[in-house]
DNA sequence: AGTCTGCCTTAACGCTGTTAAACTGTCAAT
DNA sequence: ATTGACAGTTTAACAGCGTTAAGGCAGACT
């Protein structure tokens, strides 16, 4: 009936009900619904869900590396600061985007001769490959850690746990700083609390990076 | 038929399912079956799957919670080391661990409770409650964002997905950084990567103490 | 004209989480 | 001792899931 499906417009679709529906939502036949085809017809095209979700999280991962690599070079801190924020920005694209494209088996490896450029740019400015390596890893495991939880608190929230129910059920009275922490988690949006953290951790890339001399 | 189901022995069957079958296999048929009962039995004590779930994730965080709290205090960053090691132990002893318990519904407020004392003795060393809870939010988000990546690569390489078929589809000729880093990343075991990594994020946390005198 | 191949549909399988209803055992009150 | 209530489990069933097998239909090639 509908033809001309390709496996890009699969992963438009998919992310489209992922997006709509959640993880939860994301079936076989909901994004074939979604092409005007029944479940099946997708199976001609892709071996199997998992793999349609590796396509996902490829594209998610592309744009990231996309736009990192369009950041301005204006010192490593602001580069590495631009790949987390970018990072960042494309998981929580979509609804349980750090869920579903964390620890996604690339299947583009153009991903990650994107990454070569910057690579060498950083070596210029005292990071050895091994260095910049780490600092990558570093940035992307936090990323990757606190959108999850961003993420989780935004679910959770919408079904009802809300700061004040935390701090009842702890009891503020007897545990103030327990309180008091919990008060700041939750202080401001998102952007500044994430802000806040990655400051932390381009403090410690920065010893990863003098250290080399 | 048999009696005495209790929550706790609930959890104990449904950890031990995950580790024998991985995520996929944890249905509520077989922690039932394990358990010597049929499937709508769990539905007694429990309100659903998630629910079950969300329990199993308290039960890891607070084997972490009660490590952490049992690290000498020795300084500063011992106490936030052991956390992460503490954090990195438990997510990392149950398959796809670090995938099924981030960001999970902590049920039990006694985990919480538990940092009152940490919170206290880091106030004596620089830290203020908001400090310290930048330093353990980072940490948390670091480890888990690992954790996933590292149990992830476990799961990939057991499918055959291999340092070597990853540096033939970049291409090391023409990428040489690129090569170099990978070659980085799949070098030593993860207990040591680990250790480099989280060397980098405590450094950081080091300047969240001394801005604060 | 006929066959072949690419792409899709229909039908079906076994499995999933979950609910309703019926059953069994235990313990308290009569 | 008998009745009743209640906790805890079973059986039966439902809708929905990923996936496969078989068949159909269109257009290209011989």
């Amino acid at each position: 009936m509908a033809k001309g499906l390709t496996r890009d417009a699969m992963v438009d679709a998919a992310l489209a009900v992922l997006d709509e529906t959640g993880i939860e939502g994301l079936t076989v036949r909901a994004v074939a619904e979604r092409l005007g085809v029944k479940a099946p017809a997708l199976y001609w095209h892709v071996r199997d869900k998992q793999a349609l979700v590796d396509e996902m999280g490829t594209r998610v991962w592309s744009g990231i590396a996309a736009e990192a690599a369009a950041v301005p070079r204006t010192g490593w801190r602001e580069v590495c600061a631009g790949y987390a924020w970018a990072a960042r920005r494309g998981l929580l694209a979509h609804r349980d985007g750090a869920r579903v494209f964390s620890g996604t088996y690339l299947t583009d490896a153009e991903v990650l001769r994107q990454q070569e450029g910057t690579l060498a740019w950083l070596g210029e400015r005292g990071f050895t490959a091994e260095a910049a390596t780490d600092a990558f890893a570093v940035l992307t495991a936090f990323v990757v850690g606190h959108c999850i939880e961003e993420q989780a608190r935004l679910q959770a929230e919408h079904d009802g746990y809300t700061l004040a129910r935390r701090a009842e059920r702890v009891g503020a009275d007897e545990h103030p700083l327990v309180a008091a922490s919990g008060r700041h988690m939750f202080a401001g949006d998102g952007g500044t609390r994430f802000d806040a953290l990655l400051r932390v951790v381009l403090d410690g890339i920065a010893g990863l990076r003098s250290e080399r001399r």
